[in-house]
DNA sequence: TGGCTTATTGACCAAGCGTTAAATTAAATA
DNA sequence: TATTTAATTTAACGCTTGGTCAATAAGCCA
């Protein structure tokens, strides 16, 4: 169990002068810095080594977060709230576009806003730990999301039921929003990066979005030819 | 940071006696639940706390492993090598079954032998360290698995070409199995359970494989038939 | 300039960690 | 039964960890 504090190259302390910031962006500093640690080393990496990182000593920690739950919990709210945007709702209710083309629209903004190394993989460090982050996005997402995609797609195949989907369906939608949350897991839990080692998603990867929208709504019309 | 230790109901201790056992067979059960207890708290997990759960000394099991790095590359082999069936292989390069029917066949068999909480909490949980069990997995997928599929596909299609999968095709293939994989992920790493709370895959899960299977069959005909 | 606030640090603690070595004791052997 | 073997435990070491606290010094204001 080598610990990274020994990697020379991972604490750069620029500054070996004792510099003062102003406390506000001083702490937002750290909570960045935290946001980039955690989802590299893990919710129990420890504190210093965050700190070799910040170049600072681990106990100026405390004087921001009295303990390491209220720095994590800090890091949970800067990554996970507030990314959600109530335009996407807006524009899955829309009347006006149609199906294959609404959800390709939404997953690629949706793709962007949220698969970024730190969220993809502090989602994941979250799920296989406590679930604490995992538990809440989820209920949102069934509360917010799905019912809308599944309330679009019966529409688009011309049924005006208000139905709640059956395990089935659901297994549909959930396997369409999987595989694009997949295209993260392979780039920054597998490290298997698609050539391009960028952290922000390209403009290529839309039509790859848009596969999965194509081979979801594909399936859908398949499922209804058949019966 | 509490420590599971302190859980009373963890370590049943059924035996405050001394038992022995022949150690082949005591050797195998220390691995099997080394198995369980990494799955479930991870590669970092504990000894004293594994030791616990087995009801033992933290030190016995250094009577039969040198070293916690040791026992960890015998739970790797146990869990990964020797899993993967050479019929799949052969199934899929059979020539009498067409496509959809075959990787219907074959994600349902590899489905139900990869997919248990161990396999998928251990697999991501070394994606998310040091990669040790994903990179070699993915190179054996990228040589065995991968191209049998875009041949397949391919003849189907009507193309009798040898080129190497293009990135979009790679990614269409990649998305199929990622779906599946996703399944499990769902379950054992988001505590999403499907209702039945079984480790096993049901019956039932199987005609949610052929969902995905047409689901990129459907895909390809599409851009198919779009060019 | 001198004093005040407080950001920042170094030394320290108790608990937990992987690992080692010696002391026990259950079973196989004679 | 006496002896040997080795499975299992007890004891201990060195290191790391989250967290505390008093000492230090950087910037602000008089």
């Amino acid at each position: 169990m080598p610990s990274i504090r020994k990697n020379p190259s991972a604490q750069q302390a620029p500054a070996p002068v004792r510099r003062r910031m102003p406390p506000a962006e001083r702490e937002q500093q750290f909570v960045e810095g935290a946001i980039r640690f955690f989802s590299r080393h893990g919710l129990d990496g420890q504190l210093r080594d965050l700190a070799g990182e910040l170049g600072i000593t681990h106990t100026l920690l405390y004087h921001y977060f009295p303990t390491k739950q209220a720095l994590l919990e800090r890091v949970y709210k800067d990554l996970f709230e507030g990314r959600w945007r109530v335009e996407w709702e807006t524009l899955l209710d829309d009347q006006h576009i149609e199906l294959p083309e609404k959800l390709t629209q939404f997953y690629v903004s949706y793709a962007k806003a949220i698969l970024s190394p730190e969220w993809v993989r502090v989602f994941v460090y979250s799920g296989l730990s406590d679930r604490f982050i995992t538990d809440r996005y989820f209920a949102m997402l069934h509360e917010k999301l799905f019912p809308r995609i599944h309330r679009q797609t019966l529409k688009y195949l011309g049924s005006r039921s208000r139905k709640p989907p059956t395990e089935r369906e659901m297994e549909q939608i959930l396997g369409l929003h999987g595989s694009v949350f997949y295209m993260g897991m392979r780039r920054w839990v597998y490290g298997l990066g698609s050539n391009l080692e960028i952290s922000a998603l390209s403009e290529i990867d839309a039509i790859y979005i848009e596969d999965r929208v194509m081979a979801y709504v594909a399936s859908l019309q398949l499922k209804k030819a058949k019966t």
